[in-house]
DNA sequence: TTCTAAATTTAGAAATGTTACAAATTAGGA
DNA sequence: TCCTAATTTGTAACATTTCTAAATTTAGAA
């Protein structure tokens, strides 16, 4: 399904404007599962927006995590921030050699998620669960 | 127990030179819970070494991390990537308001683990178990 | 529709965190 | 001790992210 929709309305339901730049990028966000970067989501937004700036990008991903419905992942290091517009529990899996990031469903989240929320005392706000290794790929070559 | 042996031994294992700038900074790191980040083993350790380099500690930092006996964190966008001794199947809550990280020991981790090993290609080297939120005390106020 | 205030975008500068570099130093074996 | 390669150091370079101020645009009010 496409939550193009849901990061719009979220946008609306906090009271900020709707924006063609910020719809742009809430589109891009939910129609890939590349896990892009600021830059990636950039290079692919701007072609429909010539003038559109990396500070735009970067202001409306800062907006969508403050309103948790997308994710970073973390970078290592050096490497840039990448977000996930999929925020149910979910893994993934980094490849270190391709640094490509694909989802992994997993049966054991919920029960970790509920075991969190129970047993801290924290609010929880958003998770990331990632494996770093080599890729099937990366480990033929 | 105190691992700075297993960090140590595990460079003198790589063939690596034991000097005493990476002593302090395995020592270090297996004495703190409090996930450093490197310029906070700079601050802590060069008191020790009064020529101690930050490029050093980044050094060493990637040199345990190639040899899979430290992990890291990610940072969230601008913020500076943390570092954790502690390698065996745990999740971190990390506190927004006050960017302190704790652990949370779990039960369901060595399943999740089991699991992506057993049904992912992947040759795994290493994890991330991540919450965000609000700590009890930043809720508080 | 037009007007207006506030939010947003923009471009570039600044800040931050990390890595690269070359010269000086040092560890550890012969 | 001496030797050589590994390591450290300080600084410069780099990449990513945030800040800033001016210009633009949105959405509601008149």
């Amino acid at each position: 399904m496409d939550n193009s929709l849901h990061l719009a309305q979220s946008l609306r339901k906090a009271g900020l404007r709707l924006t063609p730049q910020r719809l742009a990028i809430c589109s891009f966000l939910a129609s890939t599962d590349q896990h892009p970067t600021a830059q990636m989501i950039y290079d692919q937004v701007r072609p429909q927006f010539p003038t559109l700036s990396l500070a735009t990008v970067y202001n409306t991903l800062e907006t969508l995590v403050q309103l948790g419905v997308i994710n970073t992942l973390g970078g290592t290091g050096s490497e840039a921030e990448r977000y996930d517009a999929d925020t149910s529990p979910h893994v993934n899996l980094s490849c270190v050699s391709c640094q490509r990031v694909i989802d992994f469903p997993s049966q054991h989240l919920h029960a970790l998620e509920d075991e969190v929320t129970s047993r801290s005392e924290y609010r929880l706000l958003g998770s990331r669960f990632l494996f770093f290794g080599l890729c099937p790929d990366c480990q033929a070559t």
